[in-house]
RNA sequence: GCGCUCGUAGCUCAGCGGAUAGAGCGUUGGCCUCCGAAGCCAAAGGCCGCAGGUUCGAAUCUUGCCGAGCGCACCA
């Protein structure tokens, strides 16, 4: 059985034949636009090709939709409509063709990746304590984009990325230090900023005792030790969530590369010293009082001009004591994921570090990179809800909610589920009462139930000696069946447009939209048993109500494949 | 002050150039002798923040306001 294209292109494709054979001398619009219609009165298509080509053809859009509904030959039926819309209604065999290819594997998957290689980098959360919500909702929408990347046809790789030196991590071995000394009841010389008390046993089985006095050697290794204890943690918990990355690449391996970095901005004339950047503004700004915290700790330094490629600012990219910052690194990362050959750099962040998109990008054109290559999707913030209330406080943490906790208590699926049914880009309210109800008043729930229904229902039909089957097909005209069958072959288009526009939300859309006609079929049945889709007297109508109803599951164990969530077989 | 994100139903959000603006929650009222009611149906509820501009057509693009969140250290 071979698979088909996505409807949309189909149709497409049959418009710009007729197109070309009614106007040869048209050499615009090899593929007119198609898109779903909203309202289905009208068809379950259309295209506004008809308002294009009344600029060119200097006619009235009614008039041309008229020629080209008239002449259109394909998979639907043309009829045009006023002011100048050409509607389509995808003919039955065409549907039915959809319900055989949705049992095989590649059906809305593509090829438009055609293998190029794309990188994910999401996560990448500090190894200097435990995930929250957040990155929670970072993970799951970048492992969905992995996914959709995927089943689009890319070469995909995800990557985290170990923010593993610098002065968070020399905090992070003093936490660990300070720890130790509080435990043995000696006064300690380093200061605790990360909550490390559950590594001290593990740690003194497998170190000697830490100096009472301060030293740098003790805080590598306890830092060495820490970060590595809570990264494999992170990966640990994740992995709950069915997420798992195929390269961790580590910032302390770019230090080695830093001076060529040096050398070759300075060869090029884009970086000075100086005790702060030279841009006017950004002086002014410095001046004033919120922005002004920091400013003890500003000695200045080695600045790359970012300001003259579209940065509000240069940037330090060196302190006075010759260290680098994470800007220095994070720069060569990512030309480093050039280098590798990744045609596309996808960055999955939460919505605190958009102000480093801009500078970020600024410093690759500096570099002559292909900026454009790096796309970056943010997450704005979650909150979780209980009771109609905000949740502020986690139990261990305190300040903020911890993802394990937010998996202990409502699971993985709904936890993917609920991360996924908003846009990135929209503060997100978790309910969790919602999360853990078992009824249809939970997406998850209502979804996944579906899934359990379609298998229901073909366990009901192998009782009664019927089995799902293709041969008459024809029998299948109930306006339940008929929405099933629409709503079967717009999938494709969808899981593509999820992809291409970097959207995994698309997928909780179409997966309650699926849901709700196979709920809304069976009980049609219950109500009137003429649609009941197991009768025993009418085998031939119940079979292929029964391939119906499995390519609804077929469907729903693909989308639930790209969301990462289960598709039980019984609730 | 500047930047990013966002103002759509009581709440949380889809829709982002097309025809009568959608979903979930919440509210109200119906539907089980019969494939799981863990389900379905119906009702109420919207100057799509405000004001201009572009277009055959704007919730959608654009400009200016107003409002919210996030950010604005050489921390990552």
């Amino acid at each position: 059985m071979k698979t088909r294209r996505n409807i949309c292109a189909e149709i497409s494709d049959s418009l710009s034949e007729c197109i070309r054979s009614i106007y040869p001398h048209i050499e615009e619009f090899n593929s007119p636009p198609v898109s779903q219609i909203s309202d289905s009165t009208f068809g379950d298509y259309m295209s506004n090709i008809a308002f294009l080509l009344s600029k060119i053809l200097k006619q009235k859009p009614i008039d041309i939709a008229n020629k080209i509904a008239k002449e259109f030959k394909g998979n639907a039926d043309a009829e045009p409509a006023n002011p100048g819309f050409i509607n389509f209604k995808i003919k039955r065999e065409r549907l039915c063709e959809n319900l055989e290819e949705t049992r095989v594997s590649s059906w809305s998957s593509s090829n438009i990746g055609a293998g190029t290689k794309v990188n994910i980098e999401f996560v990448s959360a500090n190894p200097t304590g435990d995930l929250h919500i957040g990155h929670g909702r970072g993970a799951v929408i970048g492992d969905t984009l992995a996914r959709l990347f995927a089943n689009a046809g890319f070469s995909v790789t995800r990557e985290y990325y170990v923010n593993d030196i610098g002065k968070q991590i020399d905090a992070l071995g003093e936490s660990l230090l300070s720890a130790i000394h509080k435990k043995n009841g000696i006064e300690s010389p380093y200061s605790a900023t990360y909550k490390v008390e559950e590594l001290v046993d593990e740690y003194l089985n497998l170190n000697k005792e830490p100096s009472s006095e301060r030293n740098r050697e003790d805080i590598c290794r306890a830092a060495d030790f820490a970060k590595e204890r809570l990264l494999s943690k992170i990966m640990k918990l994740l992995k709950r969530l069915d997420i798992s990355f195929d390269s961790v690449v580590r910032e302390s391996s770019f230090i080695g590369a830093i001076p060529d970095l040096i050398n070759e901005l300075k060869k090029k004339d884009l970086i000075y010293e100086a005790d702060e950047p030279e841009i006017e503004k950004e002086k002014k700004r410095r001046a004033d009082s919120k922005s002004a915290i920091h400013r003890d700790s500003m000695e200045g330094g080695t600045f790359l001009r970012t300001g003259k490629f579209g940065d509000e600012t240069d940037r330090i990219i060196l302190r006075r004591s010759g260290a680098a910052t994470y800007f220095t690194t994070d720069i060569i990362y990512h030309r480093d994921k050039l280098f590798r050959g990744y045609e596309r750099l996808v960055n999955v962040w939460g919505a605190d570090h958009a102000g480093h998109v801009i500078r970020l990008k600024a410093a690759m054109k500096a570099l002559s990179l292909p900026a454009e290559k790096l796309e970056v999707v943010l997450c704005q913030m979650v909150r979780l809800i209980r009771g109609g209330t905000e949740v502020k406080m986690s139990k261990r943490a305190g300040t903020v909610v911890l993802l394990e906790e937010l998996i202990d208590e409502v699971g993985g699926d709904p936890v993917r589920f609920f991360f996924l049914s908003r846009s990135a880009s929209a503060q997100f309210d978790f309910d969790l009462d919602l999360a853990v109800k078992k009824s249809s008043d939970n997406p998850v729930f209502y979804c996944q139930y579906a899934h359990a229904r379609t298998c229901q229902l073909l366990a009901n039909g192998r009782e009664n000696g019927i089995e799902p089957s293709n041969k008459n097909l024809h029998l299948l005209k109930d306006e339940t069946e008929l929405e099933i069958m629409r709503k079967l072959i717009a999938i494709p288009d969808s899981v593509q447009t999820a992809a291409i526009k970097l959207e995994p939300h698309r997928l909780v859309e179409i997966s309650t939209s699926l849901s709700e006609s196979l709920h809304r079929y069976q009980t049609a049945g219950k109500e009137n048993s003429d649609l009941r889709v197991v009768t025993s007297d009418k085998k031939e109508l119940s079979s292929a109500r029964l391939y119906l109803v499995e390519s609804v599951g077929y469907a729903l164990r693909k989308l639930f494949g790209l969301m990462g969530i289960n598709a039980p077989e019984k609730m």
